[in-house]
DNA sequence: TAATTGAGCGTACGAGTGTACGCTCAATTG
DNA sequence: CAATTGAGCGTACACTCGTACGCTCAATTA
């Protein structure tokens, strides 16, 4: 009935990731949440998380990292989505705001990490952000606009997808119906507005 | 040489308010920042502080009301400028972007609280950028575009700009001039597929 | 089987927190 | 001039926090 030993340490490792994710919420924010806590809600003592992070910062990082993970995947989804046909720009708000919605602690880290205390996890986040803003931005570049052009569309877009997000957080379930329409009609606004001034060809 | 009573209470809360400010920083958002905190710097002692706000939460309020404040004076500043000739996008860019480098923790207050942990405060700060929003809404009004049209351009434009804003809080002096270039670009598209898709007339 | 390893625990410490309570003493009021 | 008011102070208390240290004891290794 002995349980592998490494085995054990990653139950336990992952314990701790979720702990802390469970935690978050619209009124505990990272920076907020404190190693007893975490430990707390883990089931383990205060001094064995050292067994697992360097300090809080270590985890944050890791939990950036999940965040990313979530919203590569979000990406692979919205692709496939329209790839079956209809439109890009409303298949993407719609699977973004169902991802925000579901999932709205992992966006808030997200959100609101990118402004917080700690540099590493602003770097984290942006990295991630970056990351999809360049997916995007070789989308649009495919579809012949030059390279700076592209990122400049790209960003805006991402930029206004995130506003919409983080307005649907505090939003009643009747109002996000209304925001998505919004970012959508700004979206079209950018598409728009990019082919006529700087689409090659 | 007697000072009177209620002058020298306002001189102790202002105190505590510019000491609050002073604390703020990159390393130091408005919720880590502590009573005891601002009562040492603002020289007083730790529960002296209660004869002037309820409790940090108070202080805060009052804090984004200052930033608020500060954040509509710059647009008063950028509409006196475009009206003596020149691109409004072009002089809006710039006098934004000149606010955010010299007034970084004004700014970063007002970023920070808007996905921050104390929903009060959030209310606050979207209160703001709504008051923002809707100013630029007007200016849309006038120029021929219906209500709708109007409030999701300016919208898209707010996100754009603060989002450009954000970013060049942590960019090497030297990326600041790319970042504005870029801004510039985005509003230009957003102006651009507005007209194109939703001008009246 | 005997020795080693290492995850997890309990204790303990110093530092920092918010705030209750009661005092002082100068400005104000009557 | 006497009484009242209230900003500011110091003390004190009951927390929470991060983390140093040394132990245990099951899984692993040799």
């Amino acid at each position: 009935m002995s349980v592998s030993r490494s085995q054990q340490k990653e139950n336990t490792r992952r314990a701790i990731i979720s702990a802390a994710l469970a935690q978050l919420s619209a009124d505990k924010s990272f920076a907020s949440l404190s190693l007893r806590e975490v430990a707390r809600e883990s089931n383990i003592a205060p001094t064995s998380f050292y067994r697992h992070f360097k300090d809080m910062e270590e985890l944050g990082l890791v939990l950036i990292d999940e965040c990313g993970l979530a919203l590569r995947q979000l990406m692979r989804k919205a692709r496939k989505r329209f790839e079956k046909g209809g439109s890009v720009i409303v298949t993407s708000v719609i699977t973004f705001m169902e991802f925000t919605e579901l999932n709205p602690n992992i966006f808030r880290i997200l959100f609101h990490e990118r402004s917080g205390t700690t540099s590493a996890l602003r770097a984290a986040v942006a990295r991630e952000i970056q990351y999809f803003t360049v997916e995007l931005q070789d989308y649009m570049v495919v579809k012949g606009f030059d390279t700076e052009a592209a990122y400049a569309q790209a960003e805006a877009m991402v930029a206004i997808v995130f506003n919409a997000g983080a307005e649907s957080l505090d939003a009643e379930p009747d109002q996000r119906e209304v925001i998505s329409q919004r970012a959508i009609t700004q979206l079209r606004y950018v598409a728009a507005g990019a082919k006529s001034l700087d689409l090659l060809v």
